[in-house]
RNA sequence: GGGGAAGUGGCGAAAUCGGCAGACGCAUGGGACUUAAAAUCCCAAGCCGGCAACGGCGUCCGGGUUCAAGUCCCGGCUUCCCCA
């Protein structure tokens, strides 16, 4: 493999300073002309098949107008770091970077210019590029994707066709989320209270036809493949929140007059003889057979519950409200006839249409709402489950809702909850009244938006009402160009008014049929991109098999939390079709998650809890004030937001600082995970830090590659004396800087740094070539561009990027002598210095002696040694 | 309301297993160099008391386990994130 050789000497730098814009323009131009991180597929020329592969991915955004600022970039640092340090492990590492540039904000933003949205996604995303590379991130351009290129939204749809062949993707008549601001259908999850997530306009829920992707259908699958992920347990737990499993009992009551049958979910069947009334969702179809003497009061009240949200029905706190229908049900846990098993039937509004069957049978002695219902409306409460000893229940009047012991349940009666759940469901199987069912929270996914900005869907309406796929060999189905995109006000989509696009014939049978007008939604994209970025610029099928069987799964995903379930449940989805379809081995995209911690900044309140813009302020004496005035203000921590004045643009910052200043001020401020706040005054002490490794290496007033004493390749001797400690501490920090990547808490593998340049920096002298040369090495993947600077001033030709990680030696780890804490009563009282290998016995006698005032008259209980740690004197 | 994460100096933080709390930086104070300043280098610094040696207190609060607790257990408070 040649990198080709790097630039000449007398191409460098004249100067002996360090140079920061000079050093970081020369690197990056050499890193791009050489195509140092392009990553080799299985078939190219230069491919390896002995190194191991590395896949290493960003959530990739969508390029917004305002760019990025400080805290997109932490994430991408940090999977940098990773991407330099796997290269240097001899890893084929693919690190590719793309963007999501379909979507609602897209279009929104283009709305608001007034510009088309493939103008301002190209101004956009050149914007992103420049600045990703003005930090120094080795992505490999060679891959970059726009999921709004038809070349890639062809495979997009593509797939949908899979899906659709697969009976996953239907046409459903849908109660959804309509924002009237927006003029499209939003998916669930992008309602928050009531809301719109993007531009916050309220929404209302109206029936409407919507394609669905049967996702429930996978549910179980979803669920299950978890627990072998390398995720975070929060984001694992968030999932199965989403997916929301129960198993329970369906079970079947008798509505009285003919009135058919009441199927009720419940996840305690073993409850069913504390029953003693039932209640349905104002939506439910039975409310139909209300007789007419309760016909005006339950009309009266379902048009009260239609005009509440489902937040304020659902809300605990708030007062239960409902009426009786004046219909009866039978509980099948008692004979025909049994006066017990008759219980009325309510509607009440915390009972939601949407969930299990939209009524539920109502065991007020053990379920929370149904207990403060029954007390609310004086219906009876029964107790079935007697609490544990010792845990307040039915006796002390409390509503008892865990597992206990079943009472007053006739052939349930002393079987723990377990049990009786599985015994109720057995009775009422052999009856032919209930059974065993599972349920889920997971609704399926409204895929289709009334909206321009999107993949069109790859099919056609035919006249006979059929709808069919168009074949694969006519995608991409491109999407018309539309200068007026706005939605329209009947709710419409914008692709209706491109009638020449619409009005077309089916190829097959030449039979005039019209083309699908909604488009995908913003999640479509990014549903399958990391497949793609395997194999970018196949024309013939979306990626190669040998490129998927090589690349993936997904080796470290690195992203934010926000997209713990849309996203992150959507992609899983898609690719378990696509491991069904054959298209890929694995049944997991991504092995292993990594959330990054949102960056914060501070921000100032005047006393009137006002904020006031940074731009505002002045410090005096450590303290802050509004400009001119001595009006105090309070710091706060709150996330960067332009509102609040206080984004950092990246490229200021690299302007004045340096991109390796900027990296490593990100990953010195806290471990990756964390969500720390950024303060610009701090990053002086990283740009100190690399002009400390700068003049270590590099004397600024001669005209010396580097100083002198390390321009000479020594034969090695032995290393001795002050080199020899050199060598001790720079082992050490090696070793912290390779632990640091198992948690990505970089900052203490840059702390190590830092200790070793201020040790080297008290013996001018002592650092030998060897030592200098390593310790570039290790800095290079947090700070790179200096790295290869010092590297070139070496005398080396090739790039750094593929020369070999350096290795910890284990016997520089070590010291002839410890030194130990001596503790009085766990109190440190003094230390002593033993020997490495020193025998306890002495250990207690050197101890003892350092320590003499406290344990003079005192006696001596009990000697505590931790070998090679402690020692602790126990005395009275 | 539910789930998750966290709370350590003036600030960002560090501390595999329970074993020297505050590494590494920022800001601050003092000194060296300089005609002067910047930069750089050196020193100090958790808080309280003391000239000092030194002592007491100290990891959100209250209890507990232990020779020993930032770390483990019980109860509470606060902040952030996600969901409803």
């Amino acid at each position: 493999m040649s990198d080709g050789p790097v630039l000449r000497r007398e191409e460098s730098t004249l100067s002996n300073a360090y140079d920061h814009a000079a050093i970081e323009r020369r690197w990056q131009q050499h890193w791009e002309k050489q195509q140092l991180f392009r990553a080799r597929n299985p078939g190219d020329l230069d491919f390896d098949p002995k190194a191991r592969k590395y896949y290493v991915l960003d959530m990739f955004p969508y390029p917004s107008g305002s760019g990025l600022h400080v805290g997109h970039a932490v994430g991408y640092i940090g999977t940098d770091v990773v991407a330099r340090k796997k290269r240097m492990e001899g890893c084929n590492v693919l690190h590719p970077m793309g963007w999501d540039a379909f979507g609602l904000p897209a279009e929104q933003y283009a709305i608001a210019t007034g510009k088309h949205p493939s103008e301002t996604n190209k101004t956009n995303t050149a914007n992103y590029r420049r600045q990703l590379k003005l930090i120094g991130l080795s992505y490999d351009w060679s891959r970059e994707i726009d999921t709004s290129d038809p070349r890639y939204y062809k495979w997009t749809q593509w797939i949908f066709k899979r899906l659709f062949e697969r009976g996953l993707a239907y046409q459903a008549e849908v109660p959804v989320w309509w924002c009237e601001e927006l003029k499209t259908v939003l998916a669930n999850e992008e309602v928050i209270n009531g809301r719109s997530e993007r531009g916050n306009f309220p929404c209302v829920r109206r029936p409407l036809k919507q394609w669905m992707l049967a996702i429930t259908k996978y549910a179980e699958r979803l669920l299950e493949d978890l627990d072998g992920l390398d995720w975070p347990e929060s984001i694992k737990a968030q999932q199965r929140e989403w997916i929301g499993k129960s198993e329970g009992a369906e079970i079947e009551f008798e509505v009285e007059g003919g009135a058919g049958k009441l199927v009720v979910f419940t996840t305690r069947p073993d409850t069913l003889w504390g029953a003693t009334f039932m209640v349905v969702a104002p939506e439910h179809a039975l409310l139909k057979k209300v007789p007419a003497s309760h016909r005006a009061a339950v009309d009266a009240y379902v048009a009260q519950a239609a005009a509440k949200s489902e937040l304020e029905r659902t809300d605990l706190a708030k007062d239960k409200s409902g009426v009786f229908t004046g219909l009866y049900a039978h509980n099948p846990a008692f004979e025909r006839g049994d006066a017990r098993g008759r219980i009325p039937i309510w509607t009440a509004d915390y009972v939601m249409a949407g969930y299990g069957t939209g009524a539920i049978m109502s065991v007020p002695g053990h379920d929370e709402r149904d207990h403060e219902f029954a007390t609310k409306f004086e219906l009876p409460i029964v107790e079935v489950v007697r609490a544990p000893h010792g845990v307040k229940g039915f006796a002390d009047g409390a509503c008892f809702c865990d597992d206990g012991v079943a009472v007053n349940s006739g052939p349930l009666d002393g079987l723990a909850t377990p049990a009786a759940k599985k015994k109720a469901i057995e009775l009422l199987a052999a009856r032919g009244v209930g059974k065993p069912r599972v349920t889920y929270k997971l609704r399926d996914w409204l895929f289709s938006r009334q909206r321009y900005w999107g993949e069109p869907f790859p099919l056609l309406h035919l006249a006979d009402g059929t709808t069919i796929a168009v074949a694969d060999d006519a995608l991409p189905i491109e999407l018309p160009r539309l200068d007026d995109f706005k939605p329209s006000s009947d709710g419409s989509a914008p692709l209706a008014r491109a009638k020449q696009w619409v009005e077309t014939r089916d190829p097959k049978s030449g039979a005039s049929a019209r083309r699908n007008t909604d488009t995908m939604p913003g999640w479509a994209g990014s549903c399958w991109y990391w497949l793609r970025f395997m194999d970018p610029a196949n024309a013939r099928e979306p990626w190669a098999r040998d490129a998927e069987s090589y690349w993936g799964p997904v080796d470290l995903y690195v992203g934010g939390a926000a997209h713990a379930v849309m996203h992150l449940l959507y992609s899983r989805f898609w690719h378990k079709v696509l491991f069904d379809v054959g298209l890929v081995h694995t049944k997991e995209p991504f092995q292993k998650l990594f959330n990054q911690g949102l960056l914060t900044a501070f921000a100032y309140e005047d006393g009137t809890g006002r904020l006031v813009a940074n731009t505002e302020l002045e410090e005096r004496d450590g303290r802050f004030f509004k400009r001119g005035t001595n009006e105090p203000v309070t710091q706060i921590v709150t996330k960067m937001a332009k509102s609040l004045g206080n984004v950092v643009n990246p490229d200021d910052i690299v302007k004045e600082y340096g991109a390796d200043t900027l990296r490593l001020y990100e990953l010195f401020m806290g471990p990756l995970a964390d969500s720390k706040p950024w303060n610009t005054r701090d990053i002086a002490g990283s740009r100190r830090f690399v002009e400390r490794v700068w003049r270590m290496l590099v004397d600024p007033d001669r005209d010396d590659h580097v100083r002198p004493h390390l321009s000479i390749d020594q034969a090695r001797p032995e290393l001795t004396g002050e080199s020899l400690e050199l060598e001790k501490h720079f082992h050490r920090a090696l070793a912290k800087v390779d632990s640091s990547f198992e948690h990505f808490n970089f900052n203490t593998a840059i702390a190590a740094l830092m200790t070793f340049v201020n040790e080297a920096s008290k013996r001018p002298q002592a650092l030998t070539r060897a030592q200098g040369e390593r310790f570039v090495l290790a800095l290079s993947p947090f700070a790179p561009h200096v790295a290869e600077e010092l590297w070139q001033r070496f005398g080396h030709e090739q790039s750094l990027v593929r020369e070999s990680w350096p290795k910890v030696d284990p016997r520089f780890l070590e010291d002839d002598t410890i030194e130990i804490p001596v503790q009085v009563l766990g109190k440190l009282r003094g230390k002593v210095v033993v020997a490495k290998g020193a025998a306890e016995p002495e250990i207690v006698a050197a101890a003892k002696a350092a320590v003499p005032t406290w344990l003079e008259g005192k006696t001596l209980v009990k000697t505590i040694v931790v070998p090679q740690k402690l020692v602790n004197f126990v005395v009275r």
